[in-house]
DNA sequence: ATTTAATTGACAGTATACTGACAATATGGC
DNA sequence: GCCATATTGTCAGTATACTGTCAATTAAAT
Protein backbone atom coordinates (compact mmCIF):
# COMPACT_ATOMS: atom_id res chain seq x y z
CA UNK A 1 0.00 0.00 0.00
CA UNK A 2 1.57 3.12 -1.67
CA UNK A 3 1.77 6.47 1.17
CA UNK A 4 0.00 9.35 -0.06
CA UNK A 5 0.57 11.45 2.50
CA UNK A 6 2.61 14.45 2.06
CA UNK A 7 5.97 14.24 3.77
CA UNK A 8 5.55 16.29 7.10
CA UNK A 9 7.61 19.61 6.73
CA UNK A 10 10.39 19.90 9.46
CA UNK A 11 13.64 22.47 9.49
CA UNK A 12 15.37 20.58 7.18
CA UNK A 13 13.70 22.45 4.88
CA UNK A 14 15.45 25.34 5.81
CA UNK A 15 19.03 24.28 7.38
CA UNK A 16 19.76 22.19 4.64
CA UNK A 17 18.78 24.43 1.70
CA UNK A 18 21.95 25.89 0.17
CA UNK A 19 20.63 28.93 -0.22
CA UNK A 20 19.99 29.08 2.97
CA UNK A 21 23.39 28.58 4.19
CA UNK A 22 24.71 30.94 1.53
CA UNK A 23 22.84 33.76 3.25
CA UNK A 24 24.07 32.48 6.38
CA UNK A 25 27.60 32.71 5.84
CA UNK A 26 27.07 35.60 3.92
CA UNK A 27 25.90 37.37 7.35
CA UNK A 28 28.66 35.92 9.03
CA UNK A 29 31.37 36.95 6.14
CA UNK A 30 30.28 40.85 6.60
CA UNK A 31 30.13 40.63 10.16
CA UNK A 32 33.64 39.22 10.27
CA UNK A 33 34.28 42.44 7.86
CA UNK A 34 32.66 44.45 9.58
CA UNK A 35 34.76 43.84 12.97
CA UNK A 36 37.63 43.68 11.82
CA UNK A 37 37.58 47.02 9.56
CA UNK A 38 35.94 49.22 12.38
CA UNK A 39 39.04 51.67 12.30
CA UNK A 40 38.31 51.95 8.28
CA UNK A 41 35.05 53.20 7.94
CA UNK A 42 34.34 51.47 4.74
CA UNK A 43 31.57 48.47 4.24
CA UNK A 44 32.24 45.02 2.06
CA UNK A 45 31.11 46.19 -0.57
CA UNK A 46 32.02 50.07 -0.43
CA UNK A 47 35.56 48.08 -0.02
CA UNK A 48 35.49 45.82 -3.37
CA UNK A 49 34.27 49.33 -5.45
CA UNK A 50 37.26 50.77 -4.12
CA UNK A 51 39.80 48.26 -5.42
CA UNK A 52 38.28 48.18 -8.09
CA UNK A 53 38.64 51.93 -9.10
CA UNK A 54 41.93 51.87 -8.19
CA UNK A 55 42.90 49.18 -10.30
CA UNK A 56 40.57 50.85 -13.44
CA UNK A 57 41.00 54.70 -12.71
CA UNK A 58 38.42 56.34 -15.02
CA UNK A 59 36.42 53.49 -14.53
CA UNK A 60 32.36 54.77 -15.00
CA UNK A 61 29.71 53.41 -13.17
CA UNK A 62 28.21 51.22 -15.27
CA UNK A 63 31.35 49.31 -16.47
CA UNK A 64 32.08 49.31 -12.88
CA UNK A 65 28.81 47.09 -11.77
CA UNK A 66 29.32 44.99 -14.49
CA UNK A 67 33.33 44.18 -12.28
CA UNK A 68 32.06 43.56 -9.75
CA UNK A 69 28.56 42.27 -10.35
CA UNK A 70 26.50 44.75 -8.19
CA UNK A 71 23.22 46.31 -8.94
CA UNK A 72 24.07 49.10 -11.36
CA UNK A 73 20.97 50.85 -9.06
CA UNK A 74 22.57 49.74 -5.86
CA UNK A 75 26.14 51.64 -6.85
CA UNK A 76 24.67 55.02 -6.89
CA UNK A 77 24.34 54.84 -4.02
CA UNK A 78 27.74 53.58 -2.96
CA UNK A 79 29.29 55.47 -5.38
CA UNK A 80 27.75 58.41 -3.40
CA UNK A 81 28.54 57.80 -0.38
CA UNK A 82 32.62 57.29 -1.38
CA UNK A 83 32.31 60.82 -2.57
CA UNK A 84 31.01 61.80 0.49
CA UNK A 85 33.86 60.46 2.48
CA UNK A 86 35.89 61.50 -0.41
CA UNK A 87 37.51 58.96 -1.06
CA UNK A 88 36.69 59.05 -4.52
CA UNK A 89 36.19 61.88 -7.07
CA UNK A 90 33.69 61.82 -10.26
CA UNK A 91 34.65 63.45 -13.34
CA UNK A 92 32.62 64.06 -16.53
CA UNK A 93 34.25 62.39 -19.56
CA UNK A 94 34.86 65.04 -22.36
CA UNK A 95 33.61 62.56 -25.13
CA UNK A 96 30.37 61.61 -23.47
CA UNK A 97 28.41 63.67 -21.64
CA UNK A 98 26.32 61.06 -20.12
CA UNK A 99 29.31 59.52 -18.31
CA UNK A 100 31.10 60.52 -15.40
CA UNK A 101 34.42 58.75 -14.62
CA UNK A 102 35.44 57.48 -11.41
CA UNK A 103 39.50 57.62 -9.70
CA UNK A 104 40.78 57.90 -5.95
CA UNK A 105 41.35 60.40 -4.32
CA UNK A 106 45.05 60.18 -2.15
CA UNK A 107 42.68 59.70 1.22
CA UNK A 108 41.00 56.93 -0.83
CA UNK A 109 44.15 55.22 -2.16
CA UNK A 110 45.83 55.82 1.55
CA UNK A 111 42.27 54.20 3.23
CA UNK A 112 42.87 51.29 0.54
CA UNK A 113 46.36 50.21 1.30
CA UNK A 114 45.65 50.76 5.26
CA UNK A 115 42.53 48.50 5.62
CA UNK A 116 44.22 45.52 3.10
CA UNK A 117 45.66 43.87 6.75
CA UNK A 118 42.38 44.17 8.06
CA UNK A 119 40.51 42.86 5.64
CA UNK A 120 42.99 39.69 4.92
CA UNK A 121 42.12 39.16 8.80
CA UNK A 122 38.45 39.03 8.29
CA UNK A 123 38.50 36.91 5.24
CA UNK A 124 41.05 34.54 7.25
CA UNK A 125 38.70 34.41 9.76
CA UNK A 126 35.76 33.20 8.65
CA UNK A 127 37.28 29.59 6.99
CA UNK A 128 39.58 29.26 10.06
CA UNK A 129 37.09 26.80 11.41
CA UNK A 130 37.98 24.42 8.72
CA UNK A 131 41.29 22.13 8.04
CA UNK A 132 43.40 24.32 5.80
CA UNK A 133 42.82 21.66 3.10
CA UNK A 134 39.09 21.53 3.54
CA UNK A 135 39.09 25.59 3.20
CA UNK A 136 41.55 25.17 -0.16
CA UNK A 137 38.35 22.65 -1.51
CA UNK A 138 35.66 24.61 -0.51
CA UNK A 139 37.34 27.99 -2.02
CA UNK A 140 37.90 26.13 -5.54
CA UNK A 141 33.92 24.66 -5.39
CA UNK A 142 32.59 28.00 -4.99
CA UNK A 143 34.80 29.59 -6.94
CA UNK A 144 33.60 27.14 -9.89
CA UNK A 145 30.10 28.17 -8.53
CA UNK A 146 30.08 31.20 -8.84
CA UNK A 147 31.31 30.94 -12.23
CA UNK A 148 29.10 28.47 -13.43
CA UNK A 149 26.23 30.20 -12.21
CA UNK A 150 27.42 33.39 -13.54
CA UNK A 151 24.49 33.99 -15.93
CA UNK A 152 21.72 33.19 -13.16
CA UNK A 153 21.90 35.82 -11.48
CA UNK A 154 20.20 39.55 -12.85
CA UNK A 155 23.38 41.30 -13.10
CA UNK A 156 26.42 38.61 -14.13
CA UNK A 157 30.16 39.40 -14.07
CA UNK A 158 31.43 40.85 -16.99
CA UNK A 159 35.12 41.10 -16.18
CA UNK A 160 36.12 41.90 -19.79
CA UNK A 161 34.35 45.43 -19.92
CA UNK A 162 36.83 46.92 -17.58
CA UNK A 163 39.26 47.18 -20.66
CA UNK A 164 37.11 49.07 -22.41
CA UNK A 165 37.51 52.46 -21.15
CA UNK A 166 41.06 52.42 -21.79
CA UNK A 167 40.16 52.65 -25.94
CA UNK A 168 38.98 50.92 -28.45
CA UNK A 169 41.80 51.54 -31.47
CA UNK A 170 41.70 47.52 -31.96
CA UNK B 1 68.33 43.22 -1.47
CA UNK B 2 64.74 42.94 -0.13
CA UNK B 3 61.75 44.24 -2.06
CA UNK B 4 59.96 46.63 0.24
CA UNK B 5 57.90 48.00 -2.44
CA UNK B 6 53.89 47.34 -1.55
CA UNK B 7 52.24 44.33 -3.66
CA UNK B 8 50.33 46.14 -6.30
CA UNK B 9 46.38 45.73 -5.69
CA UNK B 10 44.98 43.38 -8.49
CA UNK B 11 41.08 42.75 -8.69
CA UNK B 12 42.08 39.11 -7.00
CA UNK B 13 41.77 41.31 -3.59
CA UNK B 14 38.07 40.76 -4.73
CA UNK B 15 37.44 37.68 -6.86
CA UNK B 16 39.72 35.23 -4.65
CA UNK B 17 37.80 36.50 -0.90
CA UNK B 18 35.55 34.16 0.56
CA UNK B 19 33.08 36.91 1.57
CA UNK B 20 33.00 38.18 -2.07
CA UNK B 21 32.32 34.86 -3.28
CA UNK B 22 29.19 34.30 -0.74
CA UNK B 23 27.57 37.47 -1.61
CA UNK B 24 28.03 36.56 -5.21
CA UNK B 25 26.32 33.25 -4.47
CA UNK B 26 23.93 34.57 -2.24
CA UNK B 27 22.87 37.01 -5.06
CA UNK B 28 22.45 33.83 -7.20
CA UNK B 29 20.43 31.59 -4.47
CA UNK B 30 17.91 34.40 -4.49
CA UNK B 31 17.70 35.73 -7.76
CA UNK B 32 16.95 31.19 -8.65
CA UNK B 33 14.71 31.47 -5.63
CA UNK B 34 12.11 34.41 -6.94
CA UNK B 35 12.57 32.88 -10.75
CA UNK B 36 11.25 29.12 -9.53
CA UNK B 37 8.53 30.71 -7.22
CA UNK B 38 7.72 33.87 -8.96
CA UNK B 39 4.11 32.01 -9.03
CA UNK B 40 3.52 31.93 -5.47
CA UNK B 41 4.82 35.77 -3.76
CA UNK B 42 7.11 34.56 -1.49
CA UNK B 43 10.75 35.62 -0.82
CA UNK B 44 13.57 33.08 0.90
CA UNK B 45 13.04 35.30 4.00
CA UNK B 46 9.51 34.77 3.95
CA UNK B 47 9.44 31.05 2.97
CA UNK B 48 11.60 30.19 6.24
CA UNK B 49 9.43 32.39 8.36
CA UNK B 50 6.59 30.59 7.44
CA UNK B 51 8.13 26.94 7.27
CA UNK B 52 9.24 27.67 10.96
CA UNK B 53 6.05 28.95 12.23
CA UNK B 54 4.70 25.70 10.20
CA UNK B 55 6.53 23.52 12.69
CA UNK B 56 6.45 25.64 15.91
CA UNK B 57 2.99 27.22 15.70
CA UNK B 58 2.58 29.19 18.44
CA UNK B 59 6.12 30.50 18.15
CA UNK B 60 7.00 34.30 18.67
CA UNK B 61 8.87 36.84 16.99
CA UNK B 62 11.90 36.74 19.00
CA UNK B 63 12.16 32.99 18.81
CA UNK B 64 11.72 32.79 15.68
CA UNK B 65 14.16 35.04 14.95
CA UNK B 66 16.79 32.63 16.84
CA UNK B 67 15.62 29.90 15.18
CA UNK B 68 16.27 31.14 11.98
CA UNK B 69 18.94 33.61 12.85
CA UNK B 70 17.64 37.05 11.80
CA UNK B 71 17.47 39.73 12.92
CA UNK B 72 14.99 41.03 15.23
CA UNK B 73 14.07 44.12 13.79
CA UNK B 74 14.29 42.61 10.24
CA UNK B 75 11.59 40.15 11.02
CA UNK B 76 9.68 42.29 12.37
CA UNK B 77 8.77 43.81 8.50
CA UNK B 78 8.70 40.42 7.33
CA UNK B 79 6.16 39.19 9.97
CA UNK B 80 4.36 42.47 8.94
CA UNK B 81 4.53 41.73 4.95
CA UNK B 82 3.44 37.70 5.42
CA UNK B 83 0.06 38.94 7.70
CA UNK B 84 -0.76 41.47 5.58
CA UNK B 85 -0.73 38.79 2.50
CA UNK B 86 -2.85 36.54 5.39
CA UNK B 87 -0.46 33.35 5.63
CA UNK B 88 -0.06 34.10 9.10
CA UNK B 89 -2.09 35.55 12.23
CA UNK B 90 -0.49 36.96 15.13
CA UNK B 91 -2.60 35.91 18.77
CA UNK B 92 -1.92 37.98 22.08
CA UNK B 93 0.13 35.48 24.52
CA UNK B 94 -2.61 35.16 27.52
CA UNK B 95 0.06 34.56 30.25
CA UNK B 96 2.59 37.35 28.76
CA UNK B 97 0.92 41.04 27.61
CA UNK B 98 4.25 41.52 25.43
CA UNK B 99 4.69 38.37 23.47
CA UNK B 100 2.29 37.66 20.21
CA UNK B 101 2.08 33.82 18.90
CA UNK B 102 2.67 33.41 15.88
CA UNK B 103 0.21 30.65 13.57
CA UNK B 104 -0.40 29.88 10.18
CA UNK B 105 -3.44 30.22 8.25
CA UNK B 106 -5.14 27.96 5.86
CA UNK B 107 -3.83 29.72 2.89
CA UNK B 108 -0.54 29.82 4.60
CA UNK B 109 -0.29 26.57 5.00
CA UNK B 110 -1.34 25.46 1.56
CA UNK B 111 1.01 28.31 -0.18
CA UNK B 112 3.62 26.34 1.77
CA UNK B 113 3.05 22.98 1.11
CA UNK B 114 2.60 24.26 -2.71
CA UNK B 115 5.68 26.06 -3.19
CA UNK B 116 7.90 23.05 -1.81
CA UNK B 117 8.50 21.69 -4.91
CA UNK B 118 9.70 25.60 -6.42
CA UNK B 119 11.96 25.56 -3.58
CA UNK B 120 13.36 22.42 -4.10
CA UNK B 121 14.37 23.12 -7.64
CA UNK B 122 15.92 26.44 -7.20
CA UNK B 123 18.34 25.37 -4.38
CA UNK B 124 18.85 21.95 -7.11
CA UNK B 125 19.40 24.65 -9.44
CA UNK B 126 22.14 26.32 -7.70
CA UNK B 127 24.21 23.33 -7.46
CA UNK B 128 23.60 22.03 -10.59
CA UNK B 129 26.69 22.74 -12.31
CA UNK B 130 28.76 20.59 -9.69
CA UNK B 131 29.58 17.26 -10.32
CA UNK B 132 27.21 15.29 -7.97
CA UNK B 133 30.11 14.40 -5.36
CA UNK B 134 31.18 18.10 -5.43
CA UNK B 135 27.61 18.80 -4.69
CA UNK B 136 28.06 16.75 -1.97
CA UNK B 137 31.59 17.91 -0.61
CA UNK B 138 30.34 21.49 -0.76
CA UNK B 139 27.33 21.08 1.10
CA UNK B 140 28.39 19.33 3.36
CA UNK B 141 31.91 21.57 4.42
CA UNK B 142 29.30 24.72 4.07
CA UNK B 143 26.74 23.43 6.59
CA UNK B 144 30.03 22.55 9.08
CA UNK B 145 31.35 26.22 8.10
CA UNK B 146 28.11 28.24 9.10
CA UNK B 147 27.68 25.91 12.13
CA UNK B 148 31.39 26.67 13.64
CA UNK B 149 31.20 30.58 12.86
CA UNK B 150 27.68 30.55 14.12
CA UNK B 151 29.02 32.75 17.27
CA UNK B 152 30.63 34.99 14.47
CA UNK B 153 27.28 36.51 13.32
CA UNK B 154 25.12 39.36 15.72
CA UNK B 155 22.34 36.53 15.17
CA UNK B 156 23.50 33.28 16.06
CA UNK B 157 21.35 30.63 15.34
CA UNK B 158 19.57 28.94 18.55
CA UNK B 159 17.98 25.79 17.72
CA UNK B 160 17.04 25.50 21.08
CA UNK B 161 15.33 28.08 21.69
CA UNK B 162 11.93 27.25 19.75
CA UNK B 163 11.10 24.41 22.05
CA UNK B 164 10.57 27.25 24.78
CA UNK B 165 6.92 28.04 24.00
CA UNK B 166 5.56 24.53 24.53
CA UNK B 167 5.79 24.65 28.13
CA UNK B 168 9.07 24.51 30.61
CA UNK B 169 7.50 21.52 33.57
CA UNK B 170 10.82 19.86 33.56
C1' DA C 1 19.90 63.91 -42.00
C1' DT C 2 16.24 61.96 -39.59
C1' DT C 3 14.24 58.44 -37.17
C1' DT C 4 15.16 54.61 -34.09
C1' DA C 5 17.96 51.99 -30.66
C1' DA C 6 20.74 51.75 -26.98
C1' DT C 7 23.28 53.62 -23.11
C1' DT C 8 24.04 56.35 -18.87
C1' DG C 9 23.00 58.09 -14.54
C1' DA C 10 19.25 59.03 -11.69
C1' DC C 11 14.97 58.12 -9.17
C1' DA C 12 10.91 55.83 -6.77
C1' DG C 13 9.39 51.73 -4.69
C1' DT C 14 10.00 47.30 -2.21
C1' DA C 15 12.66 43.95 0.73
C1' DT C 16 16.32 42.40 3.46
C1' DA C 17 20.00 43.42 7.28
C1' DC C 18 21.89 45.69 11.21
C1' DT C 19 22.47 49.47 15.16
C1' DG C 20 20.68 51.68 18.78
C1' DA C 21 16.92 53.32 21.25
C1' DC C 22 12.29 53.12 23.56
C1' DA C 23 7.82 52.03 26.31
C1' DA C 24 5.38 48.35 28.18
C1' DT C 25 5.74 44.49 30.69
C1' DA C 26 7.91 40.54 33.48
C1' DT C 27 11.11 38.72 36.67
C1' DG C 28 14.43 38.44 40.39
C1' DG C 29 16.53 39.92 44.69
C1' DC C 30 15.51 41.77 48.84
C1' DG D 1 5.62 44.75 47.92
C1' DC D 2 9.57 47.33 45.78
C1' DC D 3 13.24 48.10 42.89
C1' DA D 4 16.85 46.90 39.52
C1' DT D 5 17.09 44.21 35.53
C1' DA D 6 15.74 41.73 31.47
C1' DT D 7 12.63 40.80 27.66
C1' DT D 8 9.33 41.94 23.85
C1' DG D 9 7.86 44.32 20.09
C1' DT D 10 8.56 48.52 17.76
C1' DC D 11 10.75 52.44 15.61
C1' DA D 12 14.24 55.56 13.38
C1' DG D 13 18.38 55.54 10.84
C1' DT D 14 21.82 53.59 7.61
C1' DA D 15 23.35 50.32 3.88
C1' DT D 16 22.83 46.87 0.56
C1' DA D 17 19.92 44.67 -3.39
C1' DC D 18 16.67 44.59 -7.06
C1' DT D 19 12.59 46.27 -10.38
C1' DG D 20 11.04 49.44 -13.26
C1' DT D 21 11.07 53.99 -15.17
C1' DC D 22 12.85 58.33 -16.97
C1' DA D 23 15.40 62.26 -19.41
C1' DA D 24 19.54 63.23 -21.61
C1' DT D 25 22.56 61.73 -24.76
C1' DT D 26 24.81 58.82 -28.11
C1' DA D 27 25.04 55.41 -31.76
C1' DA D 28 22.95 52.82 -35.55
C1' DA D 29 19.79 52.19 -39.42
C1' DT D 30 18.30 53.82 -43.54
Amino acid sequence: MPNNKPAPVTMDAVYTAPGYLFRRMQQIAVALFIEECRAFDLTPVQYAALVTISTHPGIDATRLSAVIAFDRSTLGNVIERLQAKEFIVRKPAPEDKRVKLLYLTKAGAAVLSEIMPSVDKAQARMLQPLKPADRKTLLALLTQLVDLNNEASRVPLRAEDALEHLGRSG
